[in-house]
DNA sequence: TATATTTTTGTAATCGATTGCACTAATTTA
DNA sequence: TAAATTAGTGCAATCGATTACAAAAATATA
């Protein structure tokens, strides 16, 4: 019904120029007091609104970012996800999303289409499978700001903004032997995959430091999936040397662990102890809640956010890359504290 | 540094005006094949991407929809914008998430500014403080279709889909009456939200349709909170007359009424039979499993996509309003299964 | 009062794509 | 072969806001 109100539409009943109200509106110096004053008055009585598309198509700039994350109804992204929308709608962004579920083939549409829709910038954590980053590159070849968060890849130019995973899996080693564990098992996920990788590597220095050999059995694959945690458990204690903690690098399995290791009558965080990945919100609200490392996702959204504005308002030629990485926190719950 | 190629950098090479150009991209009937095979290869070859923002100022529509939520990081929510981007994405769609923090007034400033974007539609789940709809109404105003999802308000005009709470609160309820239980209890929310007051009156009439009085006292109401479940259990064990049931309108305030009752030695669900709603993801996880009322999230945002798209696709003076009202889902598990 | 200077405003091009109308070229019909 | 159609292109306006440049108005200076 009510037809929009465009400069011209005000210009034409103050009889002046477009040009003047579009000064007027943007509280440009060279007009007279008196003549923002009636416009700026006029506009609101006619419930002018600014037409943010055709200033985007003047300026080149949406002021929309876009988020591309394997499913946004992860918790750990979600959360990242809303980190990054209060950080930057102060600033008058909008967030769009985009899901790739964990295929190439649609983060390299995602990317597409976003670059297509002008966003101002990218917030991506890649799939799993992806390997080659041309997709990504692109961004760069335009000239949109692009953060990783999370899972990252190595490209020149390009900010990210990370858990420091090696640390978290450190942590949580070290915790498990400062509990008394001496055969602590890993369960990590596909080490090609950065994170999985470093937690790996956290959890091996952290074993050494303390002078424990690491062995090869007690480090498993296993998914991110309870089923997964049930069966690596079943798997391990096929051998008479069985662990006597469990770190693992998903919830997940974690959990699958604990239903498993109950289920065989072992006595939890007794006999063994058991340390996640994630701190989903599950974690805390188990009858037996589950010790886990946090990877701060709102912290981290809202540092990603941070670094975009850096890039964007500072001096677009000197674009140096930003490596940010924050610090995990281990959640100390019953799975793993004996000294209740 | 790759400067953006358009379609006159395209009319230039090939030395015909850029009109040709637009309709040869847009399959226009009128063009001879060899011009249209032409323009398409050089497109190609010149890496052109269309300039979605002048399209967008021309046609008046930009391809993006917004989602307006309370808090984007909740499961329920964020998995129905899954829901709705994966539905609305094959479309061209892109998804613009805000949040209110359950603030009217945020609510407020996001559909102006989403307005403003020039959103093709809008989705919507209000604020539980959203009493006034006149913000709402100026998306009708402007022509924009706007959605509800789970949490309503009746303007005429504007669609919406929900699932039956009515039902819900009678399945629930309804279930516990056949495990044995006459002294229900119900945790609701609070009743000036439709949700919580249907839920309310599903409870209230599966007790009289199975000829059991409902007692004023076992109505409570109780914030979504774990707290607010362990207090609310304490208070209704203050009389003589304990309940053998809760229906809690929260699978927080569920959790919650669980670990307080087991504090107190009282069996679950030999004693007191217990279900939730919302079908929280750590319900299942528990390891006394959490019965649970499930919103069917996803089916709601691919639903509520649907009815978007019949409204921007079909007449558009042909407007009526439509209302789906889902199927709520019984998920039975150990809390409230005394036939296991 | 005439000229120089500063303020304020207007004109017109621009951002990139779309489209009604007009015009030319090719084809059909008489 | 001339006239009537039809097919294929181009011109120019449009969407709404911004901005370099020019011009007019207001003020300051001589």
């Amino acid at each position: 019904m009510a037809e929009k109100v465009t400069i011209y539409d005000i210009s034409k009943k103050l009889k002046i120029s477009a040009a003047t109200v579009s000064r007027a509106l943007n509280d440009n110096p060279k007009i007279s007091a008196k003549t923002r004053e009636l416009v700026l008055k006029t506009a609101a009585e006619m419930n002018y609104k600014q037409n943010r598309l055709a200033q985007a198509l003047k300026s080149g700039r949406t002021n929309n970012v876009g988020v591309i994350v394997p499913y946004i109804n992860r918790s750990f992204f979600s959360s990242v996800i809303r980190g990054i929308e209060e950080e930057l709608s102060p600033h008058g962004y909008h967030v769009i999303i985009c899901q790739t579920h964990e295929d190439v083939n649609n983060e390299i549409k995602q990317i597409d289409t976003l670059l297509n829709t002008q966003v101002d910038g990218i917030f991506m954590s890649v799939a799993k499978t992806t390997q080659d980053t041309s997709h990504i590159k692109k961004a760069l070849a335009e000239n949109t700001p692009l953060v990783f968060f999370d899972r990252k890849k190595e490209v020149k130019g390009l900010s990210s903004v990370v858990i420091d995973d090696f640390r978290g899996g450190y942590l949580a080693t070290e915790h498990l032997i400062k509990q008394g564990c001496k055969k602590i098992a890993h369960f990590s996920g596909d080490l090609n995959v950065e994170i999985y990788k470093n937690r790996h590597q956290g959890y091996l220095k952290a074993l050494k430091d303390n002078g424990i050999t690491p062995l090869k059995r007690f480090s498993l694959q296993v998914n991110s999936k309870l089923e997964s945690g049930i069966s690596a458990i079943k798997d391990l204690w096929e051998f008479d040397e069985k662990p006597d903690a469990i770190f693992s690098s998903s919830d997940y399995a974690a959990l699958g662990a604990i239903q498993e290791l109950k289920q065989m009558g072992i006595k939890i965080p007794k006999d063994v102890c058991v340390v996640g990945f994630s701190n989903e919100p599950f974690t805390k609200y188990m009858e037996l809640p589950i010790t886990s490392v946090d990877q701060t996702p709102l912290e981290m959204g809202k540092i990603a956010a941070q670094v975009f504005l850096e890039q964007i308002e500072g001096s677009q030629t000197l674009t140096v890359e930003k490596e940010v990485i924050l610090a995990p926190k281990l959640f100390v719950r019953n799975s793993s504290n004996r000294k209740l």
